[in-house]
DNA sequence: TAGATTTAGACAATATTTGACAAGAACTAA
DNA sequence: TTAGTTCTTGTCAAATATTGTCTAAATCTA
């Protein structure tokens, strides 16, 4: 499940509307929408803010957005796999 | 070996000043410094030129190039690894 | 249809990245 | 040491990219 999945699908399981949620989060409902719609990427801040109004686990909230940051840079790309398990040998010899 | 080592090594090993290679992908001799010190990253364009400049095997430079970017997004963060190992298995499943 | 919610587009505000220049540091050779 | 060359660093403006806001239109629901 995607982020902005997850987001909606948690919105609409607790019933809430957009504009709750945005007041919530002290943001503008068309961002919301759009979040919820994968247009705009939500800051960390907002991520924060939105596991707490979601009532989603932070860590699991965390790692989708950190998830999705990395997607972005390399979808599309021939090496994108290859690229992603470079990176993850470096990250575990660095642990 | 990071991308800026590389650089570096085989600028040295074909003995070419950092002005020449600046010259040859017509860039200024101190952006080639930083790229080398890893103060800037290289655009695509750039990695395209250095690969022919300095004779290195463009998928393994532009691996490099990917990897590095990747690895700037979850850096220092608790979840870097998990968060990396989600978008690969995202990209498995979507190739 | 009326009223509410959600979405889309355009554009302003911000933030980030990049390139260029100039001055300083480090190195080399005489 | 000095002069000449290479490399590095800092700063700032320019270019790009991202994010937020507003408005109006689309969609939904009763």
């Amino acid at each position: 499940m995607i982020l902005s999945e997850l987001l909606k699908s948690k919105r609409e399981t607790k019933n809430l509307l957009l504009r709750e949620v945005a007041s919530m989060i002290d943001a503008d409902t068309a961002l919301i929408s759009k979040i919820e719609k994968g247009d705009r990427k939500p800051t960390r801040e907002q991520i924060d803010k939105l596991a707490i109004a979601l009532d989603i686990e932070h860590s699991k909230l965390l790692k989708l957005w950190l998830s999705e940051k990395v997607y972005e840079d390399v979808k599309g790309e021939d090496l994108a796999i290859e690229a992603v398990k470079l990176t993850l040998k470096r990250l575990k010899t660095e642990k």
